[in-house]
DNA sequence: CGCATGTTTGACTTCAGTCAATTTTGGTGG
DNA sequence: CCACCAAAATTGACTGAAGTCAAACATGCG
């Protein structure tokens, strides 16, 4: 079973060819520090455990923050107190964004795993020298334009897919991201519960729990609790590809 | 029944103080033009009839458009060619931002009905001067930041909501949004069809239909062919907050 | 005026949710 | 180290919200 645990070098050679290392300051990462540290308002950043809140909705945006190594799920409350997952990450990914609109965090983060994260002081970004200014703002740009990607491919999932190529779709979502980060895009492990994939996909979780049990019967998985090998790209990408007979589309 | 049209002046004085003004390029606008014209990869814009296609998914990015009067829908296609409304859009409204990732369009933009649109083109974001920048890309981000958090909001929809609960939200969300442009929030004209409304809201057209009547029978609503009035805010307020009961949320 | 398109209504079906019961797992303290 | 317990995951039986199919009706453009 392989470990696909993705860590980011804590070295400061990291962090010199780091492309947001205008916005940080500049300071020590102590990633591997030997105790967590509160993020939320600091410009330090440490390991998580597990479940550590980064930011919740309705705080204020104080920074932006880069996910180094670990994971880390969003999600959105309802009025009536109901939570939809919007979106997992992982290591590179900018944490926060959605806070541009109004200044306030739209959206809460909390850690799959041992994670660990930058500070990215927003302030900064107006402190920062017309030579570097442009090219930090079109980066962030394209982060937050990147997630309007993620967000739509998602509704698109939601509203267009049944629950067995919502879950294919998932599962290559999730390969395609450790694909990019050199890890096997075949196999992994699964940093969420079953109870989180079946939010983020709105289903029930014994829907999760049976898709898994139907794909490793029809041999295009091997599960091993969170362990998850794909058998059949193919197999799983016609899955993925199949869509709810909803009668036409719009218009 | 009333005109909901939204109006913006096609005075050179609405550019002078548009807070876009330092991206059109300050040509003139000639929203009422006598005939529409081509809108992609041109700096100019014009009154653009109904089901215009301002851009469309794969378009290498040339500009982002400001949506001056009529409305809009954006929508995504997938591989096996289904398609999902991912939202609509009103005057103001910045279109195209997600291309801002990759640098070709990752979704469509078509018009609901008579539309016009500015053109600002992405390059001369480069070319803004220093003192300009700044706020600019704030605007931007806060923008993309801003369709981040309706696209969170949506999934939280399609994802946590019955049918009818879906449909409240989409009704009071279109409601706010006329309200914040000097319009009525009771009363208003829908600029898409039902066939719209229900691939926005994931749902068959005929339960858009038959939500219709029952709110209407209801005296929720007050509804001819595409003119609503709310005749209850209140109570599609505590519609739209009936949760589809998923056991349990995540974690 | 007429036809294509959009909308409404009714009858029936189904996918996935709910409920319930059982098994497995991982964390904690004796 | 292992026993215990709460939480997570699985499996099966049943149910219901919303989808599908079909047919009638309205509307607006040419």
């Amino acid at each position: 079973m392989r470990d696909n645990v993705i860590r980011f070098p804590a070295t400061s050679a990291a962090c010199a060819s780091c492309r947001w290392l205008k916005l940080c300051g500049g300071r020590a990462h102590p990633v591997s520090a030997d105790r967590p540290q509160a993020v939320n308002g600091s410009a330090v950043c440490g390991p998580l455990p597990r479940r550590s809140n980064i930011f919740h909705q309705g705080d204020v945006l104080g920074s932006l923050y880069l996910l180094r190594s670990g994971s880390v799920k969003t999600y959105v409350t309802s009025a009536d107190g109901c939570e939809q997952i919007v979106a997992f990450h992982f290591p590179g990914d900018i944490l926060g964004l959605d806070a541009a609109a109004t200044g306030f965090h739209e959206s809460s983060a909390v850690t799959l795993e041992t994670s660990a994260v930058c500070s990215l002081p927003y302030q900064r970004l107006q402190q920062l020298g017309a030579d570097d200014a442009g090219e930090v703002w079109a980066g962030l740009l394209a982060a937050a334009a990147q997630q309007t990607v993620n967000k739509q491919q998602h509704a698109l999932l939601l509203g267009q897919k049944c629950a067995q190529a919502r879950f294919a779709a998932l599962l290559l979502h999730l390969s395609d991201r450790f694909a990019a980060r050199g890890c096997s895009r075949t196999e992994f492990n699964l940093s969420m519960s079953r109870q989180e994939l079946a939010n983020y996909l709105a289903v029930a979780v014994e829907t999760v729990s049976r898709l898994f049990t139907d794909l490793q019967r029809r041999r295009v998985l091997k599960v091993e609790r969170r362990f998850v090998r794909i058998l059949s790209l193919p197999a799983l990408a016609r899955l993925a590809n199949q869509e709810r007979a909803l009668e036409a589309s719009h218009g």
